[in-house]
DNA sequence: CAAACACTCTGGGGTTCAAAC
DNA sequence: GTTTGAACCCCAGAATGTTTG
């Protein structure tokens, strides 16, 4: 194990990608590590165990009775088997107690499934090709950002729906759905029923959204939404809407050889004239190069209540990863508001600024919400060890839209710093 | 050599479920 | 019955090394 831990730390020293893949490449015969980097890195091996709760055990204050027969595997295949408790947690304290504090750092990275070392499934997969389960699905890209990739060429608009993104299939006739992080979805008989009309080894993308039978605005039909996808047993009244459809084996190796406007016309096919209950196709707003159009169909898609539209190049394959082929365009918020907290981060923003808490106003009354994302390091530095720069101040930040949530509160959903003090003004507004 | 890409990290609101209180 | 912790839906954005044109 002294040996592993000399390796990590091996990485940990080397900014270079390039270097901590020939590490690893000079070690790939080593089992033992390539054992701790599956049970670390596999997204779908959870142990259920934060910095947070292992702070509290405080290993060598409480001596636990007892010994932990087995080894660092042993525990975590029984935290990934079983539901987290009291008596697993003081199974960990078992394990670790007693252990030199370099080695009980190292089996705590391995519960965190981090080793700090800048390392991710991708890379190790670079050195043991398959190794950690990985999961992908298209991925567009910020509209705003890359507005020229779609200049002179033809492109497909369509409506962004604001659910849960979910790819599913049928193999030798049995139905699977997964969402984008490759969680399987359970509960959807409804839709599998519609799955008759599709054959084998075809994978339909697109999102699920709970059908609007109380025309809810889509914020709330967002909410309804997830309320459903996120209950176990089974699902009612989801409806799949689906812009996209690959063969599956082109999408398990990551690429389609069809463009976008034919995949579409593919899907437009199979999908029309079928009496479906809970598939349905999203379908093209306009098609052609016409760039006005696409803020044309923005401002319509902000007045109906919906979340924006989404810019396809027509003649784009179907790539697993995120790319610039297809756009999301969104419309974001600002809003002045009053710094009234501020919270230290975590990990690399140890001793400096994690997020500010914010109050806004809204339907007559104060809220607060935390606004995190946006600092540079060197703000959130500055920030930190200089406070009054932001205390009490008012700021402008972005945000997509007020969120209301169980308890009768509100907040800003994916609020932003955009590096705005107010010095010019002391109130709160809204516009 | 600059620009684009790839990859990793950190931050948010909100929901469910199970365990703890 | 209520609160808390963990996982996972929705993400946004910064930083930095690598590849491309």
């Amino acid at each position: 194990m002294n040996q592993i831990i000399n390796i990590i730390k091996a990485l940990q020293g080397e900014n270079s990608t390039n270097e901590k893949v020939a590490i690893l490449k000079a070690n790939k015969d080593n089992e033992l590590l390539k054992k701790i980097l599956y049970y670390t890195y596999n997204p779908y091996m959870k142990y259920k165990i934060t910095e947070k709760s292992l702070d509290k055990m405080q290993i060598d204050d409480v001596i636990i009775k007892g010994i932990y027969i087995g080894d660092i595997f042993n525990l975590m295949d029984e935290l990934n088997k079983n539901n987290i408790n009291d008596y697993l947690r003081g199974r960990v304290q078992m394990f670790l107690q007693g252990k030199d504090k370099k080695l009980q750092d190292f089996y705590k990275m391995m519960l965190l499934k981090d080793l700090r070392c800048n390392i991710s499934a991708k890379t190790i997969n670079k050195v043991w090709k398959g190794l950690i389960p990985q999961f992908n699905v298209m991925l567009a890209s910020k509209y705003w950002d890359s507005m020229d990739r779609v200049e002179g060429k033809e492109f497909i608009v369509t409506t962004k729906l604001d659910g849960s993104r979910m790819v599913a299939w049928k193999e030798s006739g049995i139905f699977k759905a997964f969402t984008r992080q490759g969680q399987e979805v359970l509960g959807l008989a409804e839709i599998e029923e519609d799955f008759i009309n599709i054959p084998d080894n075809i994978v339909l993308d697109g999102e699920i959204l709970l059908r609007n039978d109380n025309d809810l605005e889509s914020k709330d039909l967002y909410r309804a939404t997830m309320k459903e996808v996120r209950k176990d047993g089974e699902k009612h009244s989801l409806i799949f809407n689906v812009f996209d459809i690959l063969p599956l084996n082109e999408f398990q190796e990551g690429k389609s050889k069809l463009s976008c406007k034919d995949r579409k016309k593919i899907l437009h096919n199979l999908l029309n004239g079928k009496d479906l209950k809970h598939i349905i196709e999203v379908k093209p707003l306009y098609v052609g190069k016409d760039t006005n159009k696409i803020i044309e169909l923005l401002d319509n898609a902000i007045t109906n209540g919906e979340e924006g539209v989404m810019v396809n190049l027509s003649d784009a394959v179907y790539e697993c990863k995120r790319t610039k082929t297809i756009l999301k365009v969104k419309k974001f918020n600002e809003a002045d508001v009053k710094v009234i907290d501020m919270t230290e981060g975590t990990g690399k923003n140890k001793g400096k600024l994690g997020m500010i808490t914010v109050q806004f106003e809204h339907k007559g009354k104060l809220w607060t919400t935390g606004i995190g994302s946006g600092f540079s390091d060197n703000e959130r530095e500055l920030y930190w060890n200089q406070p009054d720069i932001l205390l009490n101040k008012i700021v402008t930040v972005g945000y997509f839209e007020i969120s209301s949530n169980a308890n009768g509160g509100y907040g800003f959903r994916f609020g932003t710093w955009k590096s705005i003090i107010r010095d010019d003004k002391d109130e709160i507004s809204m516009y």
